[in-house]
DNA sequence: TGTTTTAAATTTGTATGATAACCATATAAA
DNA sequence: TTTATATGGTTATCATACAAATTTAAAACA
């Protein structure tokens, strides 16, 4: 590898470009909802291509939600759903990113806390509690505890009793993954981190346990204000060095080695 | 409609039984990340069906990112990605559902506000301050100003300097943009709502210019609590009678009728 | 032996034609 | 009016063939 040269232009495949023109139409609104889309046999002979890109093209268009084909009939256009949420990955890799997502996780965690406080039953308080026990084993264990950290988490996210609150802070949990791994890492070395934190947690669990709504609010907002802080102090020590390695499989589409 | 009978199976198409196999033999990590799925022809074989599906059901998972095929080599899994956040759809679209979403929004609103009074700019704050202006424009101009109204909210997030709690905050915004409608028209009818969200939206405005970060947070997060409370009270005289063909527009797949 | 070149085999991408299942509609029969 | 039948159009699937890219293996060479 003397001169790294850019990849070569994989040749955009007909399907794709068909994909494309097509899904272009549709959302130009060139092609409204509930129209029926011209035979495949005439965007065959539009697009000159076969049937067949044309048929890969409209499964494409059908995975994508865009359109639905009744066999016999013809392919319908739908309506526009809603997109999903997707942060995109190369610019979320950053340092200043994860950043920028702990604030976002700051102001759903608060809001979790304060609403656990208010509606946790006897049930959820428990399972908090083993949770926050299995912290501690995995510590003990040797290992770092970031999956149980996030198991933690959701269990009080359960008690709050907030469907999209879980999903959209699991959501998050994916992207913070690595950090949470490089955090946690850290407070293996420094035992006046790991204390830190297993009273941070330990004082939001009471609150909730009392039913302290302002009180869980505020320990889950300091609890996030000071993992931010440890993420920029984990920044000196380990980013920089073993940053590459371990944000790594933060990133989603790994380019598969020829001969993996 | 005498007796009202079950539509009947759709007859689920080969292609998507193949598909939903792969997929299942990737999820289930029978099949791993880099490993190469047996050749088209092999599995044509195998699923006793012609490489036509096979070929079909490959371009489904490769639309869902699962696998990625290299002509003249094969078809290789994809490391998993993170996917992306969808709040499903049939039960979102519920009162209850509308007031838990609205819960994430409030979260996420008072960030905003107190990261825009910290970080806010001239540029923004007169931003802000036309998108209000826009507000009572619409109003004036006898529409409901729904839209002026998250274009509102839009400025003050981009004043926060978070491009995660934008998007986040836009997916929100198209769940519940059904019900802002719902919530508008309410306020088109009552004179005293109406300028009691004038009054509030000034108040966080205010806050924000002056960089008084806390009462930001405090008058964002009253703004939303209030929001909750017109839903609910517009539930009585709107949704009930109204609801369906207003909520109408928020579910993603409407069922094309044959003959739209 | 070790390396490079060449050729053959494999595999996905595209093209073509045919058949089956299904739908929409019109027409004839009851 | 309802039911049966006919007809043409459309998608779903099949089968086969060829093109293009890649991999593998053989051959040639140093």
């Amino acid at each position: 590898m003397s001169s790294s040269f850019a990849a070569i232009k994989p040749a955009i495949k007909l399907s794709d470009q068909v994909a494309s023109a097509l899904e272009a139409e549709i959302r130009e609104g060139r092609i409204q909802a509930g129209d029926k889309l011209p035979t495949e046999a005439a965007l065959a002979q539009q697009f000159e291509v076969s049937r067949t890109v044309v048929r890969e093209a409209i499964s494409r268009l059908k995975s994508l939600g865009l359109v639905d084909s009744r066999q016999g009939s013809g392919v319908y256009v739908k309506a526009p759903g809603i997109e999903p949420l997707h942060f995109d990955l190369p610019h979320a890799a950053s340092r200043e990113a994860v950043m920028q997502i702990v604030e976002v996780r700051r102001a759903l965690e608060s809001e979790v806390a304060e609403l656990a406080a208010q509606r946790r039953s006897e049930a959820d308080v428990q399972a908090i509690r083993e949770a926050m026990q299995r912290i501690s084993d995995a510590v003990q264990a040797g290992r770092d505890g970031a999956e149980e950290d996030v198991e933690f988490h959701r269990a009080i996210a359960r008690a709050a009793g907030n469907p999209f609150l879980i999903s959209t802070l699991d959501y998050l949990a994916r992207f913070l993954q690595g950090a949470t791994r490089v955090t946690r890492a850290n407070e293996a070395r420094r035992s006046d981190f790991a204390q830190a934190v297993t009273q941070e947690h330990e004082q939001i669990v009471r609150a909730i346990e009392s039913g302290d709504a302002r009180g869980a609010r505020n320990a889950a907002t300091e609890h996030m204000c000071n993992a931010l802080r440890r993420i920029e102090q984990a920044d000196t020590t380990f980013w920089a060095q073993d940053g590459a390695r371990l944000a790594q499989p933060l990133v989603g589409e790994a380019p598969p080695s020829p001969r993996a």
